[in-house]
DNA sequence: AGCACGCCGACT
DNA sequence: GTCGGCGTGCTC
């Protein structure tokens, strides 16, 4: 379908071509060559920039009949060759002749994105300040935004023989360069070089003299991922539903049948069969020719779910961010053709090309994944309902702890509910334990890992030879290394984040760039001796299990031993086979994760998520204890959680471990409202950066001000500029503006749009808007 | 975002 | 005297 260019480019693609060009013209004064264009009509074209305009050019006779609306085009844009995509048509334009440029080429013989997609990519640019551009970019596989078809990557590694003394040296002359090389030989394999750079904030000099050096070896490679293949992961169709069931797979073959959209809440808790609801909807959806969207966080996104579908429906198509571009664009196609009509995948697939959409499903719609965190930030959720909305389809969110907003919009009639309360095949709830941490210290004994009664149920587990998971929301040994002088944790200098240490290494780490130093002796800050080490990471769970427990096979699983998704399918196959009897982990083990011989779930600690600083928090930290108490007794063996907590009155904690979802969401929605946080409003955030600190804080204060005066805000609360949660990341300082709106404020949307074109006017500080943020981190 | 243009400090 | 830092303004 989408053609070539005729002329084949050379070997580095056009666009090096035109910059030689360029950089030999701006020797000579006049590098506008302004021939008269014969122009047939003017595109409306939406280039990939921050831009919010779209920009005419003139179509020229010979591609007239070629150029259509939803067709990408080469055009020159800036001096530079670029790919564009059509967005109108038009018989007159009012840019001067002397600005006004030809296409160049039309890329397509079909449209690439149809009038659906035209519209809800301008819908996004316009909702989430960002431009029509930056949209239709999200949507297109990453090989149709560029004239050339193959990407090369920069991968760097470390050369494996690198001497201690090389390195000793080199910390000496190079500070950046060592620091590069040792996280590259930690690393210890080839890693795209972007991607090291950016964590390390370094420029690519560095790279380039380690390289001319030879200390690193910088190769260009083809972008490439693991395969994600389904796993013979077979769901029965079960011939009968639960009345639920029934019920809620009757309403949406109902909407089906009207053909006008419907967004459903599906509220159901884990084990109550809500796959088998998405089932049956896309079964209908596709008996009445039509096709299906199912959306799923990424983590969920394993060859288990995958295969669920698969053996449903036989063809699937999957999208995901571990598969190669040319993985993505076959997939792309197939779905443009119509050869596959079903769809699962993470948050960008809500942008599959199908026609005729029937449903969109949103699995686990509360998850914060589904918020894209750059450029365009949209929430998938949303974009989901929106399209759903312009297809006449019907969108079903599905979750056992839903976000505040999909429940205060089900509460409020504008979705509907369907409920699942009951577990389906038996199988009784777990028992929920919480055990106040602060009762425990008991005669200098060590007790701020394992509870008497989490030590106790481990023991038990264990003799029964059944399977436990504990859960701890933090890697590295020890988090904190405290300062009884100061009364501070060391932090990173860098990032003003607590350091955390890792035993293996033996060294403090930032979780957040990624930087390793050695323990100092005394506090950095007021140079007392006497640094302590304070509280714990999964990685001392793990060492104070397995002393406790010699005879116990423990596995731990974060991102520090999970570095690759093989180390991750191993992990849980061998869980799964009963190789390992106690399973510690991170985030990762949290979700999603169905085994039926685990009948203990330990929650470490529950507090971390409740202190982070974001109005979301308490929110957090209740769909935590739910999914992982989830986990327990999903066999039919009885499942058993323990909650170890400092705030066991809080009310996520309380209500989280009954699982009392109704009451937590009245009790927060309570608190939210008197704030006017979403849903009981909505918020748009600004954030500041600048390696400056005084350029940042003049800034924010200009911003703020400058907003405040307008007249738009009269009815709109402004708040800060305030030091943003990570005041100080990767050597930038931050701060943000809030602006809060009552919910259907028109005042919003002008907000956003003035913040933007503030954005876009200025380039120091950098200013980042964020509409509808899910952290504020 | 890129990228070119244009104006002030440390090097051959 | 020039190379090169980054502030400013523009992109049909």
């Amino acid at each position: 379908m989408a053609k070539k260019p005729l002329q084949t480019p050379s070997l580095f693609g056009h666009e090096e071509e035109v910059k030689v060009a360029a950089s030999r013209a701006t020797a000579r004064p006049a590098p506008k060559p302004t021939p008269v264009i014969e122009a047939a009509c003017y595109a409306r074209v939406a280039v990939q920039r921050p831009l919010r305009r779209e920009f005419t050019y003139a179509v020229p006779q010979r591609l007239a009949d070629r150029v259509q609306v939803g067709s990408r085009v080469a055009v020159m844009f800036a001096r530079r060759r670029n790919v564009a995509v059509v967005v109108g048509i038009e018989g007159e334009t009012d840019v001067p002749p002397g600005k006004l440029q030809p296409i160049l080429d039309v890329l397509d013989a079909e449209p690439v994105v149809g009038e659906e997609l035209l519209g809800l990519t301008r819908w996004i640019g316009e909702r989430y300040a960002a431009s029509w551009g930056e949209a239709l970019a999200a949507v297109l596989p990453a090989p149709l935004k560029r004239e050339t078809k193959s990407k090369r990557i920069a991968h760097i590694a470390a050369r494996a023989d690198i001497s201690k003394e090389e390195l000793a040296e080199l910390a000496q002359v190079a500070e950046k360069q060592h620091r590069l090389l040792r996280f590259l030989i930690e690393l210890g394999e080839p890693t795209e070089m972007r991607a090291v750079l950016r964590r390390l904030n370094l420029s690519d000099s560095p790279a380039r003299t380690l390289e001319k050096h030879g200390f690193v070896t910088i190769e260009m490679v083809e972008a490439r991922a693991d395969d994600l293949g389904a796993r013979a992961s077979k769901r029965e169709r079960p011939e009968r539903l639960s009345d639920a069931q029934q019920t809620a797979v009757d309403a949406l073959t109902l909407a089906l049948d009207a053909r006008e959209h419907r967004t459903f809440l599906l509220f159901g808790i884990t084990g109550s069969g809500k796959t088998e609801v998405y089932l049956r909807a896309i079964e209908e959806a596709l008996a009445r020719g039509r096709t299906a969207i199912v959306l799923v966080p990424e983590i969920a996104l394993t060859p288990q779910t995958v295969g669920w579908f698969q053996s449903r429906f036989g063809e699937v198509c999957v999208l995901h961010s571990g598969m190669t571009d040319a993985q993505r664009l076959s997939s792309w196609r197939r779905l443009r053709e119509g050869e596959v009509r079903v769809v699962v995948g993470a948050r960008s697939a809500v942008f599959a090309p199908v026609e005729n959409l029937g449903v969109i499903v949103v699995d686990e719609e509360h998850e914060p994944s589904f918020k894209q965190e750059s450029v365009p930030r949209y929430h998938a959720r949303d974009v989901a309902i929106e399209r759903a909305r312009r297809a006449g389809a019907v969108c079903v969110l599905g979750s056992a702890t839903p976000s505040l907003e999909s429940w205060t919009a089900s509460e409020a009639g504008t979705i509907d509910m369907l409920t699942l309360p009951e577990r389906v095949g038996g199988g009784a709830p777990p028992s929920i334990h919480v055990v106040d941490m602060r009762g425990e210290s008991e005669r200098g004994k060590k007790r701020d890992v394992f509870s008497r009664l989490l030590t106790s149920f481990l023991k038990e587990t264990l003799d029964a030879g059944e399977q436990s998971i504990l859960f701890l929301n933090r890697r590295g040994f020890i988090p904190v290394l405290y300062c009884p002088g100061c009364e501070e944790s060391v932090r990173c200098s860098q990032c003003d984040v607590g350091l955390t240490y890792h035993r293996r290494i033996k060294r403090l780490v930032c979780h957040s760039c990624c930087q390793e130093i050695v323990v100092p002796p005394a506090c950095p800050r007021c140079s007392r001796p006497g640094l302590r080490f304070l509280g714990m990471g999964s990685e001392r769970v793990e060492a104070e299990l397995q002393e406790m427990l010699p005879k116990a096979r423990v596995r731990r699983m974060d991102s520090d031993t999970m570095k690759r998704r093989q180390d991750y399918e191993e992990t849980l196959s061998a869980f799964e086979r009963h190789e390992i009897d106690v399973l510690v982990g991170t985030q990762m083990i949290a979700k999603g994760l169905d085994f039926p011989r685990v009948t203990l779930v330990g929650i470490i600690s529950a507090d971390p998520a409740l202190h982070l600083p974001d109005f979301r928090a308490a929110e957090r930290t209740f769909q935590l204890i739910a999914q992982v108490a989830g986990r327990a007794g999903r066999g039919k063996l009885l499942g058993r959680v323990v909650v170890q907590t400092m705030a066991p009155e809080h009310a996520a904690i309380r209500l989280g471990s009954r699982a009392d979802y109704r009451q937590f969401a009245k009790e927060e929605s309570t608190l939210r409202s008197e704030l006017g946080y979403p849903p009981h409003g909505r918020i748009v955030r600004a954030v500041l950066e600048d390696d400056e600190e005084k350029r940042v804080d003049e800034g924010a204060e200009r911003l703020a001000e400058a907003l405040r005066a307008e007249p738009l805000s009269v009815t709109l609360q402004i708040l800060g500029p305030a030091p943003a949660p990570f005041a100080l990341l990767r050597g930038r300082h931050r701060r943000h503006v809030l602006v809060k709106s009552a919910p259907g404020d028109p005042a919003f949307a002008q907000a956003v749009e003035w913040l933007a074109d503030r954005a876009a006017k200025e380039s120091r500080p950098n200013i980042k808007i964020d509409v509808d943020p899910m952290s504020m981190l």
